[in-house]
DNA sequence: TATTGTTATACTCTATAACTATA
DNA sequence: TATAGTTATAGAGTATAACAATA
């Protein structure tokens, strides 16, 4: 039988250093941390990006999100634009330099995950994993759990 | 092709609503966050631990660890004992209101992973992702990676 | 000298809740 | 009234670096 709590364990000891190996990398050569990473990257990867969506994507909540879109912000790397849509809220994308701290960023990004993730693993493995997390991520976003009250 | 930042990202949004709905549970029964059960979980399962060991299992600095440690000992779950071999440290141990604690809030932890991690999967998928994260986690540690310098 | 751990300091990040503006 | 977002406050958690004690 497998022993669910020893595959939690595996999971967010691995992704723990994962997450700071990727931060090593992204800080040495870009100046960034995974987490700015990964924000860049969801706001670069859709046209509308607001406060509330990216505070559904992390899992954080709204406040925080704001406070993060902030730095960003004064970092130059993103803007908030008028949501024509909607005068409550703003459009978040990033700037010239955003996207060109992405496109350099990028290449380190998928090469230090083809070192941590892909290259341990079979193909068959690996495509397995990528199923597996897929129908785990659905189910629990599905579910609407593990989401903060704010 | 398996898109491996897409893994990545399905394995982090999974992992995070997943660290976080065993955190309600445990602290709406239990009083803990998800963190606190695993520092007490790691000491329980260990004849002889010290500061240095859980830094090195869950990987963050021996200063964090330090801190977390005193805020365990507050709580009262745990006490650092004189180590025997080596006068410079403790052997940090579960208080008797410690292993309670632990023994109410296993039943509820493990639960809640068999719905979001167990019960979304055939039996052979999660033997499959059992055996696959263990792969992952054994060659980030043999590698000494993503570990903070302190 | 090297190892083990503690502590002081500063900073990031987050939650909570009160608030403003718009729908 | 409800929704979208911002901000003030407080607290947890972490890194860094200086420190003490022991090996």
């Amino acid at each position: 039988m497998v022993d669910v709590a020893q595959v939690f364990a595996d999971l967010v000891r691995y992704e723990t250093r994962l997450y700071n190996v990727l931060g090593e990398r992204l800080r040495a050569e870009h100046g960034l941390t995974t987490a700015q990473f990964e924000f860049l990257r969801i706001i670069g990867g859709r046209d509308n990006c607001r406060v509330n969506d990216l505070a559904h994507e992390v899992a954080i909540t709204v406040g925080a999100t704001s406070k993060a879109v902030d730095r960003l912000e004064a970092a130059g790397w993103v803007s908030r634009r008028p949501n024509p849509e909607n005068r409550r809220s703003s459009l978040i994308v990033l700037t010239d330099e955003g996207r060109r701290l992405m496109d350099a960023a990028t290449p380190t990004f998928e090469n230090e995950l083809r070192i941590w993730l892909a290259d341990p693993l079979t193909g068959r493995s690996l495509e397995q994993l990528a199923g597996t997390v897929a129908v785990l991520r659905r189910t629990v976003e599905a579910a609407r759990v593990g989401m903060p009250t704010g």
